[in-house]
DNA sequence: TATGGGGCTTCCAACGATTGGAAGGTCAAG
DNA sequence: CTTGACCTTCCAATCGTTGGAAGCCCCATA
């Protein structure tokens, strides 16, 4: 083997666990590691960056669908940028509207808690609009 | 039955599907529910009233377990409003961690985003950025 | 050469919250 | 009596990741 690497060698290489390599390969993100004779998985240099592109791509969010998308535009020389800042700019509609969504229940639970006097008392701001 | 209803009446009035409130039961967030003779579940107004409070804790975004512990502390006339304003502080902390993590992600796709054409030719910062 | 330890294999399950479907029983109106 | 809307339970999928169990493989050391 010239710069074959085990699925664990490959894990320390990219940053992604053995593991989770081995998901990635059932579902189809990755493409089916070539083995050994007995059995056990082979990566090449090729793999590891496929694998740390995928982790990168992990990092800033994205869905396992739309990576592979990305990886297959990475791959094909004739891509044009606009899909994939087409496909960047969907995930950060996506991105916005959870930040929303979440800022939204933090300002509500902040109003409530600065209203909660939170001592020994039982009266409380927080469970009444729970129950409201 | 005075004000027994089914459940689909109690998703009705409470706002949490029929599906979701079995759910609840089986994890034992909320009691089980009595039954008619038949087997279907009945629910009363304090029923909904629970289910209400549930319904509005996720809509806050806390998880099932802190909702279990605030139900609890509601239906405790001896609770502290300290111990209410604790869970509600050490929620908007995670929400404030998942904002922040949200939002980097953001940040950074908008700086690729804004760094790539978009046009039809394959070069991209985007792809750039993934495979470095 | 035997033995041990660590890495590899597959399969199965759990997380959290929700939704969907299938198969079958119940209720009320027409 | 039939029809349709409701109810029941059980099982599965979502998304991405992690964990364990059982068993095989490889290398180093005694």
């Amino acid at each position: 083997m010239k710069d074959g690497m085990t699925i664990g060698d490959a894990a320390k290489a990219s940053g992604v666990n053995a593991k989770l390599i081995r998901y990635y390969e059932s579902i189809g993100l990755i493409p089916e590691a070539g083995r050994t004779a007995s059995g056990y998985r082979v990566y090449s240099g090729t793999d590891v960056n496929v694998l740390r592109f995928v982790k990168r791509a992990r990092t800033l969010g994205f869905g396992i669908e739309r990576i592979q998308k990305l990886v297959g535009l990475w791959q094909d020389r004739t891509r044009c940028s606009s899909e994939v800042k087409r496909i960047a700019l969907q995930h950060i509609d996506e991105l916005e509207a959870k930040i929303a969504e979440l800022q939204a229940m933090r300002d509500t639970l902040h109003e409530l808690a600065d209203a909660c006097h939170g001592d020994e008392r039982p009266e409380c701001p927080i469970l009444k609009d729970l129950s409201s």
